[in-house]
DNA sequence: GTTCGGCCGTATAGTAAAAT
DNA sequence: ATTTTACTATACGGCCGAAC
């Protein structure tokens, strides 16, 4: 380590061209420059940087989480064995899965002196009268205000279920029909958010230091633009982006694909975010990621929002699909083609749009989003 | 034929807790 | 302290048939 007569170097290492380190860090590394020599230093600043480059590597999960499966019941189990091969998706059978959960448990606990109920072999002993029990103690959740009658359709809709697989494999003969009363659909919700609190809320993301902060960007300004779904997010992969056209493919289950235009401004930005993906060894192709590098969750993203709601406002103000609402206001408002604008949702139905005609008419004409929010961070940076 | 509404599969939201 | 998962609850929307 000796410098003797040359003048002093560094090797920098090849991966270090691609990371960003502030003029504030190295700022701090020379603070106290006149009491170092150059050989310290540059020790210090090879020392900042390997921590650096360390800090960037994509994290790996330490264990497997607990097998799923021993959190649900036998007979869910056999449920989900049943109807997973007509094709439903796999948040259709979780969410009958959790459904059954509690309706053995319910059985399990309020009829233990029938025996238990853990395979669906066992519930040929089931009854209507069971069954009935079962929609009494839900109506009295109900009634209580534990629940929403949509929910109390739902568990239901799961028992529906599950009696008719009973009664293909001829375990059951028990032919049940929810109650008129109880089939109810939940309420539809209309958020609309103001320019002001977008641009609060992006800036709160610009400001941070994560080190998702790009990906965060693009996550919001993303259904900002196109209001897209979460779920539709999570979906995209790396070959969804045509950068050169500026056209994004997105795709779910609910709305099927639709290929939309994004701005000048979001497609740079996104490029930006891939360049600091490609420099992590990531297997995937999808094109967000979570920190352990494996694709990013519709619970991930929803966290994205959460975290700059509250580092923005202190509270949780609006979501994904407040975002996705105003972009669809907004862009009925600013007089676009309806089709056009039912398109760009994935509304298969000019219905699904029509209904965000209905909202309050002073408020759409009060505001039209007067700038791309975007504009400002660029050309801020 | 268009519109309305039910059905039901599927998505999102809120919260707590775990993992780092 | 931050970021993610797990769980429960609930909203959304495609599809289709009945009513207009």
């Amino acid at each position: 380590m000796a410098l003797e007569n040359k003048r002093p170097t560094i090797t920098i290492n090849e991966q270090l061209l691609n990371k960003k380190i502030s003029v504030k860090t190295i700022l701090n590394i020379f603070n106290d420059h006149s009491t170092m020599t150059e050989e310290q230093m540059l020790l210090k600043l090879n020392e900042v940087i390997s921590k650096k480059i360390k800090q960037d590597k994509v994290n790996s999960r330490k264990k497997p989480l607990i097998d799923k499966n021993t959190l649900f019941p036998q007979i869910a189990l056999e449920f989900k064995e049943f109807f997973s091969r007509r094709g439903y998706a796999p948040s259709t059978l979780d969410t009958h899965m959790r459904n059954l959960r509690q309706f053995v448990s319910f059985l399990n606990y309020s009829y233990a002196n029938y025996g238990s109920f853990n395979t669906i072999l066992e519930l040929h002993r089931l009854t209507k009268i069971m069954i009935v029990s079962f929609e009494e103690f839900l109506i009295e959740k109900l009634n209580t205000e534990q629940i929403q009658g949509s929910t109390v359709y739902r568990y239901l809709s799961t028992v529906k279920l599950l009696l008719q697989m009973l009664h293909e494999k001829s375990i059951s003969t028990i032919h049940y029909v929810i109650p008129e009363a109880l089939r109810k659909q939940g309420k539809r919700s209309n958020d609309y958010i103001e320019t002001e609190q977008i641009n609060t809320l992006i800036e709160s993301v610009v400001k941070s230091n994560s080190q998702v902060k790009f990906r965060d960007m693009c996550v919001i300004l993303l259904t900002m633009e196109i209001g897209c779904r979460p779920i539709e997010i999570t979906n995209l992969k790396i070959d969804d982006l045509i950068i050169t056209e500026r056209r994004i493919r997105i795709h779910s289950r609910k709305s099927g694909t639709r290929t939309l235009k994004i701005s000048k401004d979001l497609s740079q930005l996104l490029k930006r975010y891939l360049e600091i993906r490609d420099s992590l060894q990531i297997t995937n192709t999808n094109m967000f990621i979570n920190s352990f590098g494996e694709p990013i969750t519709t619970n991930g993203i929803r966290s994205i929002f959460e975290r700059a709601n509250k580092k923005a406002f202190n509270e949780r103000r609006f979501n994904p699909k407040a975002l996705r609402h105003t972009y669809a206001t907004n862009a009925l408002d600013n007089e676009n083609d309806f089709d056009e604008v039912s398109a760009s949702m994935g509304h298969l139905h000019r219905c699904s749009t029509e209904w965000y005609i209905h909202r309050s008419v002073q408020r759409m004409l009060r505001r039209a989003l007067p700038h791309n929010p975007l504009n400002q961070i660029m050309n801020g940076e």
